[in-house]
DNA sequence: GGACGCATGTGCACGATTTCACAAAGCAGG
DNA sequence: CCTGCTTTGTGAAATCGTGCACATGCGTCC
């Protein structure tokens, strides 16, 4: 059998708590902190320090038991493994007020996505200068998807339109999308989808006000139901 | 013991379904569907039927075997299980790029989540009129709450403001907040806090791109690896 | 009025994730 | 070097979520 195994897979609930501790990390570094152990961590990200073990557990052995963790080679070792050590251009198509706001948005730019291009399907948009990127036509996707080495499409057109965006992504060769507009899209397989829907995110809280509103009613006071409190001050 | 308890507890991962469920449904709906089988919503959000059942039982029995599902029905139960039979005023706090897009955004509105008030710190921006609202200074978010019965707040401030902005708003009565600021919030229990973080997408887009180039050169061709399709033509 | 076909509602097995609990391991102090 | 204290890394148990499989109930057609 080979060396050892292409790396182990990562379960995708612990990929998504990743990038958190990676923040926190990289706040706590920056702050002078060089070492951390799992409950410090687990406080600052509100979670179990069981569960921040395992999930960094799938990185390999970095702690030192006694001590905890080096905040730097922690901070490498997570960027490693979400393969932050080099930049992903995106392209966005949709220069409307949203596809706008994310492209003059630094946080895409700093944090390792830079917007090497944005598309359009209004003539009136084309060449407009977004923060740095000139609007280009929705024809001209392709090209700027493969003079760019691009993997990674963000949509924020119209719903109506988001599913023809999507079919242009995948035809250009972009592997992920992540999908702003409220529907959900059709894709290959293989090809990833994050969707963030500001409409789902109202509606899970309208539930809990909800329910909270109706256990008033029934008089259970503080019947603690299954609700999230965060520790820790950030 | 009373006639029927409280209402059944809908689980976490039942719960953020609805939602999709209930915006395709109105879609239907709009397209003069009127009836519709778990196989068919199944398909159009891309999940598995039996889940699908599984889920909309948990808000009683209201399909027809043999038949299907009442479209304007099941719209009527999900709204109502999800609270969406009133509308939900919501105070956004930072009056920035985001703040201000997310307070000229119809979606808001719309789906029954009406702005009611914005604020901010900044003198500058005081008394500017964003889509219908005039921004406020963050002293008199108190009182905006009390005075619309604002349960639900929106952070739209820099990452350092954010827990100030969060102690604010649940100081003044807010049970529920949605955080667009890339930190963790510390909260008492009871109250609701989500999250939505770009650089916490991209970043798990980018983990899936990076495991898919060290696939790609052990040779590992189509070795199906953890992604997901989605089914059906939206 | 009865037989047939279809789609729901749900028991059950399975898989994934979380949490517990503790042995193993590093460090400091004597 | 040995003892004691601390914190990791990880089996194993508990919990949660998913999907299969099918009995049940409803509508239709003869
Ligand atoms: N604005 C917000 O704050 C906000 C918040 C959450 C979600 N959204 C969602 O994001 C999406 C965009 O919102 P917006 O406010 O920017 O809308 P918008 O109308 O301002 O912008 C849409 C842009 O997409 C372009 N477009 C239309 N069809 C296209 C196509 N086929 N290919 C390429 N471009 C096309 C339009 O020309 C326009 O410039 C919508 O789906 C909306 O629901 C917006
Ligand atoms: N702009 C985007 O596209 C985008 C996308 C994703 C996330 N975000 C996040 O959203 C947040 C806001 O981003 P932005 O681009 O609007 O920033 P911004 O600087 O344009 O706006 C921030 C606003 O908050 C106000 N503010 C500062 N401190 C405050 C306080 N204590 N109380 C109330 N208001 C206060 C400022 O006066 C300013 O008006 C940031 O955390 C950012 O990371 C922005």
């Amino acid at each position: 059998m080979p060396p050892h195994r292409t790396r182990r897979r990562i379960p995708d609930a612990t990929v998504a708590r990743l990038p958190i501790y990676l923040q926190i990390l990289a706040e706590q570094s920056a702050g002078g902190v060089d070492n951390i152990s799992s409950e410090g961590l687990a406080d600052l990200a509100g979670v179990n320090a069981a569960k921040v073990r395992k999930d960094l557990s799938y990185l390999g052995s970095y702690g030192t038991r006694g001590v905890g963790y080096d905040v730097d080679h922690l901070v490498y070792q997570i960027r490693r493994e979400l393969g932050l050590d080099h930049d992903w251009p995106v392209v966005i198509v949709g220069a409307g007020n949203l596809g706008q706001a994310l492209a003059g948005y630094g946080g895409f730019n700093d944090r390792g996505f830079p917007v090497a291009g944005i598309v359009d399907i209004d003539p009136g948009k084309f060449d407009s200068v977004v923060a740095g990127a000139r609007v280009r036509p929705l024809e001209e996707l392709a090209q700027i998807v493969a003079a760019k080495g691009i993997s990674i499409g963000v949509i924020a057109t119209p719903p109506t339109a988001a599913q023809d965006a999507a079919d242009r992504l995948v035809k250009a060769g972009v592997t992920s999308i992540l999908n702003f507009a409220p529907i959900v899209l059709s894709v290959p397989v293989g090809i990833v989808v994050r969707k963030v829907d500001l409409a789902v995110e109202l509606q899970i809280l309208s539930y809990h006000e909800q329910r909270r509103s109706v256990a008033d009613q029934n008089g259970q006071l503080h019947a603690v139901p299954a609700e999230r409190g965060r520790g820790a001050t950030a």
